[in-house]
RNA sequence: GGGCCUGUAGCUCAGUUGGUUAGAGCACAGUCCUGAUAAGACUGGGGUCACUGGUUCGAGUCCAGUCAGGCCCA
């Protein structure tokens, strides 16, 4: 007996009876355990800082993340699905600061950076319990009692072996970033907080002349809207491919007194019209930005000498000729792609500007002004020297500090860095040997990102998170990387394994620098923190420390998958750190999630309070159904909008519908006290069985092979699909086979195949909606069989039986179903009820196949439609009335344009006669355009008629009349 | 401002190398069926395929541009 069912379900009751049944019998322990010796499966889990509330962002990610573990080990392999949290950064930080209520930096250093890490390290671990209970909930099956965590010593000193492994190989160095920098408050903004900033800003937008030197009366003409920065400007950068062109004019009369006579100006081609406006300008020479390359200009300023060659042209990719000239003033210490050609180049770095904002005493007439507040004055400079082509004003958005609204400057800071773009090929070969889905990822945005990288910038000034490991001598300035704890006692002399290897701690550790005697004292940084999570395939086991063996059975994963905002985050750390490091990818298969919008299609942020709460979802729709939809909706890639009711339609739509079957099933098998003993092979199956079966095992084979190919609407769409067509079809159509009273084979054949598609859709399903299935094979499976293993998750993936599928039953039975619902349409249309019997239906199809499916269901679509019989119209016979459409498909590529002439003089000819020489294989003879055409019977359709036109809708090719009796 | 993605029915999505009258589910309305009944069958209304232009005999599909939304970067 099985255990009966109601035709109710109480979906969320039946997940937590399941819930309950995990946890008692330790499956997904078992899960694990039971797969020893099996062939390593490898999911990285992509580390969730635990400070905020889990939402339905979160739910997404770890369904995705679940299913593959799960599939990979009904299929046998052995999965071990470590958890992990990443604990340090800047978020972390500013959580804390505002609870203090801090609005700068340096009340934390007041504060005490050793309580302020107390703080930070408790805060990263807020919400844990709720991450858990979630994690729980939705079935995703990730070790948590064994997570890595990011901030623990053995965590960080892998990381510091890594720093250490590419310091040694050179491939760590100081240098200048141009970061946004508030001169207020002293101190570079992340990201984040550059964001919070953005407003309208007016600024001068000028034009300036740039004297050739060996030219004469020929100026390069440059533009810019920070007139501030053009003390510091040491070269102007010009496109290679872009054409530009020498324009002579007649220079109007100045105060100056140099009135009169003429200039030459050089500038974009494409920009002439933008900049002249208008005005009568000669162009006299056009040529390619290359031949610019090297030509020396007067500098605008001489107040600081540079100390290597500058003031000449260079070539840039980056130049554009949207705005401006096409020609780039270049200022190294106020541009981040100033300071990129500066390091290309080897130009100087002029730095003009102090910390606090204003010029250096250098620049004598503007010292000690803020820089912003100098630019008029330096307008009138330029303007008094007749270097000053035209001044505007500009309007655009521009960041402002988020605490102090002063005007942001990008400025030159010292930082470290990580030589990744001496890797960039590398780091590109790799990427394509790695399976994207969705696809155009790998060569569009990470692609992109990988062609255009730069070197990692890794240094923060900040307080949480995993310090640099290099220490400098105070005197001398040699410099040494720590690559270990060990290492680090020995210089010191001192055991320092208990050490806590965050700040304020290691800053307190000093040793004697080995080429002077002077005190070695760590630099001040801490590393990105997304440093810490693309370090995890080595740090989460302590390599190389301890877990060798581990580590190179977990390495690189097979799998892994995180939203698309991580291209730059972690899918991108991790890429670079094992590229760097081992020269290998870190990942070989990635789903790269879309977002999820609100049912407005808005972002959701708890600003819009727009959020919606993924327990709203479970406590009402369960988390198979949430899952379900996530896997269902959309695909992956796709930004998806999210409501609590599209969920629903998944219960009603699918979830019951099994459930309906399955319930049918387990309430006449056990009136009939039927059991799943014996062969299936020596039944009598009926063609319905052998249909179903057979459709079945195509689902077995494409749901595997989508999971193989990691795609996943393809892994859930099809058993929808299935599902419909067993309840709405195969149940529908056998039911008289389940209630008669005899027992024969015919019905031993019906529960057979019923249950067998019952069970194989149970374990097809466990991936994506683990409870359902977990629920129908506890109550079909283990209730007769206690040998079979505990748990679906524990269970043989099914194999498709190829012998089974049979493609072209499958068509004719999508043949069958269609003739149905067109019967049904007929009768419709003629008002005649199912009810009322009928005495024949007549189909007319073209081909053979089809015929034959016909004949061979004749039965069935008699019975559903009601009907003594069921008969083939022979067309050309009775169909009294013909259509002949030309097919644009063929006609169309065989004949071009001319194919509407073609096509109008087929239709204008009589159609009995086409007709009757097309269906007996002949040739139509045309005439279009003074030709004569030869059309092939392929080339068009013949549609047959009836006679007098009847209410209801041909379809191609098909159409039931009906007499009635 | 740049890169990438998205835009098809009220909602969620399909739509093959360009090819007949653009589909499905849900929702809505009507009819039927009813020994699964919060299920099922059929019908109907509902679309300027975001917009503009181009290529083509033919564009939802290809190209260019515009608009809107999203992410990343500046």
């Amino acid at each position: 007996m099985f255990k009966p069912v109601s035709s109710k379900l109480d979906v969320p009751a039946m997940e937590e009876a399941v819930l309950k049944f995990w946890k008692a019998q330790a499956i997904f322990k078992k899960t694990v355990s039971k797969r020893q010796g099996g062939q390593e499966y490898v999911f990285y889990e992509g580390p969730p800082t635990a400070n905020g509330k889990p939402g339905v962002h979160h739910v997404l990610a770890r369904a995705f993340k679940d299913m593959f573990p799960r599939y990979k080990i009904m299929r046998g392999y052995h999965v071990s699905r470590r958890g992990g949290w990443d604990t340090h950064g800047l978020p972390v930080e500013i959580e804390v600061e505002k609870r203090l209520g801090f609005t700068n930096k340096s009340q934390i250093e007041e504060y005490g950076i050793d309580r302020f890490n107390k703080l930070c390290r408790k805060s990263a671990f807020e919400y844990i319990q709720d991450w858990e209970k979630l994690t729980d909930r939705i079935a995703f099956w990730v070790d948590l009692e064994d997570a890595y965590v990011t901030y623990t010593n053995e965590y960080i000193e892998s990381v510091w072996w890594i720093l250490k492994n590419f310091w040694d190989k050179g491939l760590l160095y100081q240098g200048y970033k141009v970061v946004p920098y508030c001169p207020r408050c002293g101190t570079p903004l992340s990201d984040h907080e550059v964001a919070l900033g953005y407003e309208d800003a007016t600024d001068p937008s000028i034009f300036v002349r740039l004297p050739l030197v060996d030219t004469p009366d020929t100026s390069l003409l440059v533009w810019t809207t920070t007139p501030w920065t053009l003390p510091g400007n040491v070269a102007v950068a010009a496109h290679p491919d872009v054409d530009y062109v020498t324009v002579e004019r007649a220079l109007p009369d100045t105060p100056t007194g140099a009135g009169g006579g003429s200039e030459r100006l050089i500038l974009a081609k494409l920009l002439l019209e933008k900049v002249f406006r208008g005005e009568e300008v000669k162009v006299v020479d056009t040529f390619k930005g290359r031949k610019l390359k090297g030509k020396h200009y007067q500098p605008l300023f001489t107040f600081m000498p540079p100390d290597k060659s500058a003031h000449y042209v260079v070539l840039g990719d980056f130049v554009t000729t949207q705005d401006g000239t096409g020609l780039v003033h270049m200022a190294p210490a106020f541009g981040a792609e100033d300071m990129q050609a500066a390091t290309t180049f080897d130009l100087p770095v002029l730095m003009t500007v102090k910390p606090d904002g204003t010029f250096v005493d250098e620049v004598t007439p503007w010292r000690g002004l803020f820089v912003k507040d100098a630019d008029p004055l330096i307008i009138q400079d330029l303007q008094a020297r007749g270097l000053l082509f035209l001044t505007e004003s500009y309007t655009h958005t521009y960041p402002f500090c988020w605490r102090c609204k002063t005007p942001l400057l990008y400025y030159a800071r010292q930082s470290w860095y990580i030589r990744t773009s001496q890797f960039k090929e590398r780091l590109v070969a790799l990427n394509q040997t790695i399976n994207w889905v969705p696809e155009h990822i790998k060569d569009g945005r990470f692609g992109n990102w990988l062609e255009n990288n730069v070197d990692w910038a890794l240094g923060r000034e900040r307080y949480w998170g995993t310090p640099l490991p290099v220490w400098g001598c105070e005197s001398c300035k040699h410099q040494e990387a720590v690559g270990s704890v060990k290492e680090l006692s020995e210089k010191t002399g001192r055991d320092l394994s208990a050490l806590d290897l965050h700040r304020p701690h290691v800053d307190n550790v000093h040793w004697n620098c080995p080429k002077c005697g002077g005190r070695m004292t760590r630099v001040p940084e801490l590393i990105d923190c997304w440093f810490d999570s693309g370090s995890m395939p080595v740090a989460q086991w302590h390599y190389p420390f301890e877990n060798q063996e581990k580590f190179k059975e977990q390495f690189p994963a097979d799998f892994i998958c995180e939203a698309v905002d991580q291209t730059r985050g972690w899918f991108y750390s991790l890429h670079a750190i094992s590229a760097l490091l081992f020269d290998e990818v870190s990942y070989e298969n990635v789903i790269c999630l879309g977002l999820i919008l609100d049912a407005d299609g808005q972002k959701m942020s708890k600003s819009k309070g727009n959020i919606i709460d993924p327990w709203d979802v479970l406590d009402r729709h369960g988390a198979d159904a949430f899952r379900w939809y996530l896997y269902t909706a959309s695909p992956p890639g796709n930004e998806r909008r999210f409501s609590v009711d599209l969920v629903g339609e998944v219960v009603r739509n699918f979830t019951l519908t099994l459930w309906n079957v399955y319930s049918f099933f387990v309430t006449y098998a056990n009136l009939d006290k039927w059991q799943p003993v014996g062969q299936m092979d020596n039944l009598s199956y009926d063609s319905l069985d052998k249909w179903i079966l057979s459709e079945l095992n195509t689902l077995v084979r494409d749901v595997t092979h989508a999971y193989e190919t990691y795609d996943v609407p393809g892994a859930t769409r099809p058993i929808e699909t299935f599902v419909e067509h067993l309840s709405t079809w195969y149940l529908r159509r056998s039911r008289r086979r389940f209630w008669k009273s005899e027992s024969d084979s015919d019905k031993q054949a019906a529960y057979r195949t019923l249950y067998t598609a019952l069970v194989t859709v149970a374990k097809l399903l466990a991936p994506a909606m683990p409870f359902l299935a977990e629920e129908l094979y506890q109550n079909l499976v283990r209730s007769v069989d206690p040998n079979a293993p505990e748990s679906v998750h524990l269970a043989a993936w099914p194999e498709a039986d190829a012998a089974r599928i049979a493609e072209s039953l499958n068509r004719s039975m999508a043949l069958v179903m269609k003739m149905v619902s067109l019967g049904h349409s007929a009768r419709q249309k003629a008002n005649r009820k199912v009810r009322q019997p009928l005495a024949e239906a007549a189909f007319s199809v073209g081909n053979l196949e089809e015929r034959n499916a016909i004949q061979a269901y004749a039965d069935l679509i008699a019975d559903e439609l009601n009907v003594k019989h069921v008969r083939l119209l022979d067309t050309s016979a009775e169909a009294v009335s013909f259509e002949i459409k030309p097919l644009p498909k063929q006609l169309g590529q065989k004949y071009g344009n001319r194919f509407p002439a073609i096509a109008q003089a087929i239709k204008s000819l009589e159609p009995a006669t086409s007709a009757s020489a097309l269906l007996v294989g002949q040739t139509l003879k045309v005439r279009a355009d003074k030709k004569t055409y030869f059309i092939l019977p392929e080339e068009v359709e013949v549609r047959a008629l009836p006679e007098k036109a009847l209410p209801w809708p041909m379809t191609a090719r098909t159409w039931p009349p009906w007499s009635p009796t």
